[in-house]
DNA sequence: GAATAGAATATTGAATTCAGAATTCCAACA
DNA sequence: TGTTGGAATTCTGAATTCAATATTCTATTC
């Protein structure tokens, strides 16, 4: 069995996987604002489908904290709640500072992947290319691209798979600073600091440059995000 | 209306949760062991209900990285990876250090709520008066109430959240560690110094505590931990 | 005896049906 | 006018049925 040009054979994701991720995008780009009331029947409607996979679609959501319960009768979309938001950015600054310093010892050490390496320039690069004045949902999107990049860098999978786990909260949050007010305009050329740290293999600088990264990023939503309204 | 001192009224969990909790439980036990097969029907057989919520719970456990994918037939429970667990617990390192500074900050303010104080003194207390030779899996569980006071403590329930979702990882490698040999001695004088830390308000040093007590976990997992098995 | 074609089997994902529970609405009555 | 009893409605969770696909087994052929 010689290296055959043949890439892997595409079968379509299941219906479960499908609604799932597209009630993730919604929710995370606002098409389905907070507080928003989804049944069952009114989701498998809009996709096309039986209540089935809908319904285990909403098991996963709800678990996750994308979805909170509505009373007895059905889900609504979780509530984009200030507080929260902050107690997340707490974890991401833990997080991505780890990350930052694990990335940073592994390109001193030469044990970093090429690969890895050459996603996160290309995707500083892409970021930076961005107007202030591309559609947010682009330079969200950069934004994550950024720092998964940094996440694989890290060789620690399991960094990505918990921050990816919140991050719709996140970008529903970004969307609101971006969205509100230009302030972020800093973003990267912090995040190009950072990349310089990794890349010299200045795992301490790399941490602290991250943590305050995200510190500032919980800054904005701070004063940007609404104070939690009252539930009705 | 006043304080009327009726409980809330108890409802029976949906058949998805019960599932769920008892395939958890199953697998942190190590009842269900690394690698063994689970069918939809099989496991629907074993609770005594349909495959519909069994199907459920099947999903939610895979997306928590709890069972992984057998070929196109059923699921199978994950292996206990050794890398997998020390990558865990680098996690775990700067999220419990996290939890621990941000309750020592929050006694020294005032700000503790005193049952989550006496609570983390219980927790202590009932750790310390277990003897070494009792069963495993009470050892492991006192340890997990110990630290999920501290995470609640922190007043940051997104931390607690996180590392919920890992427990069963951390679970079964406890049960590992402790059962291959009694190293864990040091543990409760661990908890202890930490709980010290935290009541009287020192910070950097819970942080510290907390951080190395993590490691120290680490270092027996990687010790203790047999390596990689190749998949058959 | 090895390889292959085709049948039987195992197993999942999805649709549909069924049953139960909670909310809302409405009417009767004090 | 406000409250209570009860019917109608809505909605979910669970069971059952259906269809499709991948694997395993078996028999046949060279």
């Amino acid at each position: 069995m010689e290296d055959w040009s043949l890439e892997q054979l595409q079968t379509v994701p299941a219906l479960i996987d499908q609604a799932h991720d597209r009630l993730v995008a919604a929710i995370t780009s606002g098409d389905l604002a907070p507080g928003q009331r989804l049944t069952q029947e009114s989701v498998a409607e809009m996709l096309g489908v039986s209540r089935q996979p809908v319904s285990h679609a909403l098991q996963i959501l709800k678990r996750r904290g994308l979805l909170i319960e509505h009373g007895k009768r059905g889900l609504a979309v979780a509530p984009l709640e200030r507080e929260r938001i902050m107690r997340l950015y707490q974890i991401r600054e833990m997080l991505d500072g780890l990350a930052a310093r694990l990335a940073a010892e592994r390109c001193h050490s030469g044990h970093a992947p090429g690969v890895a390496i050459e996603a996160l320039k290309q995707a500083l690069e892409a970021g930076r290319q961005l107007q202030p004045s591309a559609n947010i949902s682009a330079l969200v999107a950069a934004d994550v691209a950024f720092h998964s990049c940094l996440h694989e860098l890290s060789g620690n999978p399991e960094i990505a798979h918990t921050i990816a786990e919140q991050w719709p909260q996140f970008m529903r949050s970004m969307g609101f600073v971006l969205g509100a007010d230009n302030r972020a305009a800093g973003i990267w050329s912090e995040h190009e600091a950072i990349v310089d740290a990794v890349l010299s293999g200045k795992a301490n600088l790399a941490e602290d440059l991250a943590r305050a990264h995200a510190h500032n990023a919980a800054l904005q939503a701070a004063t940007e995000l609404p104070q939690a309204e009252a539930a009705e």
